[in-house]
DNA sequence: CGGCATCCGAGGGGATACTG
DNA sequence: CAGTATCCCCTCGGATGCCG
């Protein structure tokens, strides 16, 4: 069975891409990925999603929680008690976002030996 | 799966987690994605590559290339005609994760229009 | 606790020129 | 046609310090 056997829902890209292309390099950049798997069992603490984050800096856990709230992905929700806590939640459409993200996440757990057995035999050959 | 492995790394040198993590940044960076949705279909020539995906520089799509290579997703074949030509194409490895792959750009089409008027929604509020 | 502001270094990535 | 090599800008992102 060759490759062109296969089919694949063809998105309207030639026309409108533009828009598809901001949305994905937002889901493919640096930390998103990571956030969204911490999210995905219910509500995270601002402290908490850094630990679960392993190498994330506050900065970059602000940041990236923020653009991710803006595209109505994730939701933050304020308790103003003394000290303040803040959760951070999947929304509907983030959470419709979910399982093509663990796709990923399921294949690239799955397939790591592969790949690194890939990349020893490269490394060697060269 | 071991997902426990990514939503709850141990705070010491975690072995386990980490090769899923430079598999997933590889996955997640600028152009790997529009590689992948680029030969879904079957080999592409260079030049071919890169008139198909806007935006993307001669040096950036032979580097990202260079690193799918390395790590078994596409293969490069050389015909040594004159002019050469170089076809790419993604290996069984690399079709297995045209899946995955396929369902976040299909995400990302349906969703766009979500996306922007949550932003607008957003921009208008703050 | 959950941020924001500022500084600053590394490197991602574009432009250009050259080669087999 | 399909690259390599070089230069260089400029963003990403880490470190640090301050605030409500």
């Amino acid at each position: 069975m060759t490759l062109s056997d296969i089919e694949f829902p063809t998105p309207s890209e030639d026309a409108d891409c533009r828009p598809v292309r901001e949305i994905l390099d937002r889901i493919a950049d640096k930390w998103s990925l990571y956030i969204f798997v911490a999210l995905k069992d219910g509500p995270v603490r601002f402290n908490a999603l850094r630990r679960q984050i392993d190498g994330i800096s506050q900065r970059m856990l602000t940041i990236t929680l923020r653009q991710l709230e803006r595209d109505g992905l994730i939701s933050r929700t304020l308790f103003p008690t003394i000290p303040p806590r803040v959760d951070y939640e999947l929304t509907a459409v983030g959470r419709s976002l979910l399982a093509p993200v663990m796709a990923l996440v399921t294949w690239a757990d799955s397939n790591r030996d592969v790949i690194e057995e890939a990349r020893r035999q490269h490394d060697q050959t060269r």
